[in-house]
RNA sequence: GGGGUGGUAGCGAAGUUGGUCAUCGCGCUGGCCUGUCACGCCGGAGAUCGCGGGUUCAAGUCCCGUCCACCUCGCCA
């Protein structure tokens, strides 16, 4: 072994070799992919990280190479030095003579003849196959993550990351953009995300934050003066996982001075060219020749789509009925009745419904069986949705196989049809109530028509790229509860000019710089423009109902910050994790991440978070409430 | 916390109304094979059917509970 690893340096990698190499001699490493023993010749698909080389055992080259193969088995980690060779031609089963190249391998043309051969380790049987196309449970693949990290699919989105983050760095900082770091122990602020927490041994009882984004530090790096930033940096939350949601992942994230919402999105647009540009060698100029990408009013797309994130690669909108339902006093529908009374007698606002109706259309092309739009019940009950109220246009604009709408008015009816632009065939899907569950039931229930109607892929973009900068959303909303009015997202975000004397007055009319990059129907990006003057900054904090104190105990550095010469400035911060799994055509992050976490936030490899030590917690001056279960011992 | 899908040999799957069915493919293992690349041929081993209860003469199959993985609502820029 040592002289392989002293003086038999490696030549080449396993998907280097091709036929213009043919003659020489060559030193590979690698792991044993497959073999195929005929007794006599010995044929091994040698792997790394690069692609497979076939290797070839001859006795009558090297007798004692050739015992050593006799032994080799999967995944075992070897090294050899042979003598590269056109695999030349063969006999088919008809006996003619064809070639004897492999087109599937890029190193197909080629063969390596092994003269010496060592085994530096041996492998026990891996627990499931090392294949590219792999339909093991993915418990399994996470408790053997070394092993599932060896498959080519991801190996290939790893490398993928790599050439993210060095197209990320060479472009911002061609931009003039510095990359800073910031801290991952932060102090504990409350709002937004849940943060984890670091307790702190020498200053005991107290605790850090794991910082759930940089945002208060990069607008410190404003106000030092940096002007423009720029971190791939490492965030923590610590809220339930999703597909597309980790509790730790990583940003690009970025803020600029003197900036204002048009340069963020130059700059972003730049950044996502040039990643599609040398990760995929994409030129996104084909789809957006301006190398501008689209923007859609916030308003629009919840009354489209019903959400902030529309995926746009399908059309199939909503249509909101609200208001006609309130003209036509409910049509004879008893629950739009109820609630276009509501309306009239001042139960609930026009300018903020509480309940709203919507519909969607499902087009006569699709075909839908009774039980296929049964099964779209079951779908959205499932979602906090009552039911789904249903209607069949028939030939004659009639409604059939709708009993909520017996008693319907022609009046309405042709208003609605007129308004969805709906006719014969047409299956009409409801949802009606509170805004926020009506929204999120018919948002996935367009996506889930969306997928199986065949319009967009079930994963993966179809060789579409659809983004979309979604703008001016609400600096404020309406809490239901609380019965006043909170940040839609942060108390920073800065208003639009024109609305700054409603702030205290009509706080629903406000519109922000806020932006949110959206691709295919995935948040991949959000940020704003910053508030930096602080009288407005005392009108938002007015508006929320928060003291000066409060404002000063909660952010009071950030406000001190701002009071010494804060130039303008915003910014944004992009999914890194999220655009590698859409480059990457990856199911979901776990795929697009080394080592993930599972849906309920453990790691089955490490088997983290477990339980510690009375005395650990002792010095931590921590009691804990219950001692969990202790859970079995696993045994990778 | 709610809704849904799944868990049968190392891996992937089949298993009718409860009753010689624990089956198939891959892998593993012993043997043979000098042109394979999903190599081939002959033989073999390997499973307390996720776990715990219950119903029954009899449970992989029915009932209850529970654990794990995944999707999702709530939650989360």
């Amino acid at each position: 072994m040592a002289k392989f690893i002293d003086e038999l340096k490696r030549t080449h990698r396993c998907g280097d070799l091709r036929i213009t190499d043919v003659g020489n001699e060559v030193v590979l490493f690698g792991w044993v992919h497959t073999r195929r023993d005929h007794g006599g010749l010995i044929f091994i698909d040698l792997r790394d990280r690069e692609g497979i080389t076939q290797i070839v055992f001859d006795p009558e080259r090297s007798l004692e190479a050739h015992r050593v193969a006799e032994q080799l088995r999967s995944e075992w980690c070897i090294g050899i030095r042979g003598t590269v060779r056109d695999r030349g031609m063969q006999r088919n089963r008809k006996g003619e003579l064809v070639s004897a190249h492999n087109p599937k391998l890029d190193t197909g043309a080629i063969e390596v003849v092994v003269s010496e051969v060592v085994l530096f380790n041996r492998s026990e049987p891996p627990p499931f196959p090392l294949e590219d196309s792999l339909d093991t449970r993915e418990e399994i693949r996470l408790t053997y993550r070394y092993l599932d990290l060896r498959r080519a699919p991801l190996q290939r989105t790893l490398r993928k990351r790599h050439v993210i983050n060095q197209a990320t760095r060479r472009y911002l900082s061609d931009q003039g953009c510095l990359e800073l770091e910031t801290p991952y122990m932060v102090k504990y602020t409350p709002g937004g995300a849940r943060n984890f927490l670091v307790p702190s041994r020498i200053q005991r009882g107290k605790f850090f934050a794991l910082a759930e984004s940089p945002q208060l530090f990069k607008q410190l790096f404003m106000v030092a003066g940096f002007d423009r930033y720029f971190q791939i940096v490492k965030c923590f939350r610590d809220e339930d996982l999703r597909l597309d949601r980790q509790p730790e992942f990583t940003q690009i994230d970025i803020e600029l001075s003197f900036v204002n919402q048009d340069d963020v999105f130059r700059l972003v647009e730049g950044l996502i060219f040039a990643i599609w540009k040398e990760a995929l060698g994409v030129d996104l100029h084909e789809v957006y020749p301006t190398g501008r990408f689209p923007q859609m009013p916030f308003a629009e797309s919840m009354r489209d789509y019903g959400n902030d994130k529309p995926d746009l690669r399908f059309a199939m909108k909503h249509t909101d009925l609200t208001d006609l339902v309130i003209e036509h006093e409910g049509g004879g529908v008893a629950p739009w009745a109820e609630l276009a009374r509501k309306f009239r007698d001042g139960s609930y606002r026009r300018d903020l419904p509480p309940e709203i109706v919507k519909v969607l259309v499902v087009p006569a092309s699709a075909n839908l069986s009774r039980a296929e739009s049964d099964k779209l019940e079951e779908f959205v009950k499932g979602m906090g949705a009552k039911g789904l109220a249903r209607a069949k246009i028939a030939d004659d604009g009639s409604w059939t196989q709708a009993p909520l709408f017996k008693g319907l008015a022609a009046g309405l009816r042709e208003a609605i049809h007129k308004a969805t632009g709906a006719g014969p065939g047409d299956l009409l899907c409801f949802q009606f109530g509170k805004e926020a569950m009506v929204q999120t039931v018919m948002a996935n229930l367009r996506i889930h028509l969306g997928k199986k109607l065949g319009l967009i892929p079930e994963v993966g973009h179809g060789n579409q790229w659809n983004f979309l900068w979604v703008v001016n959303p609400p600096l404020f909303e309406y809490d239901e509860e609380r019965k006043g009015w909170v940040a839609a997202h942060h108390a920073f975000t800065r208003p639009h000019d024109e609305h700054i004397e409603c702030i205290e007055s009509d706080p629903g009319k406000v519109l922000c710089y806020r932006y949110d990059l959206v691709l295919n129907g995935f948040e991949i990006g959000g940020g704003s423009i910053r508030l930096h003057d602080p009288e407005v900054q005392k009108k938002v904090f007015r508006a929320l109902g928060i003291s000066d104190e409060e404002a000063q105990s909660k952010f009071g550095f950030l406000l001190q910050a701002l009071r010494f010469g804060a130039p303008p400035h915003g910014g944004i911060a992009l999914g890194m994790d999220r655009i590698a799994m859409l480059l990457s055509e990856a199911e979901s992050l776990r795929d697009v991440i080394p080592f993930p976490k599972t849906q309920k936030g453990t790691d089955l490899m490490t088997d983290a978070p477990t339980p510690i030590s009375p005395e650990q917690l002792s010095e931590l001056a921590i009691r804990t409430l219950e001692i969990d279960k202790e859970s079995p011992p696993r045994s990778p």
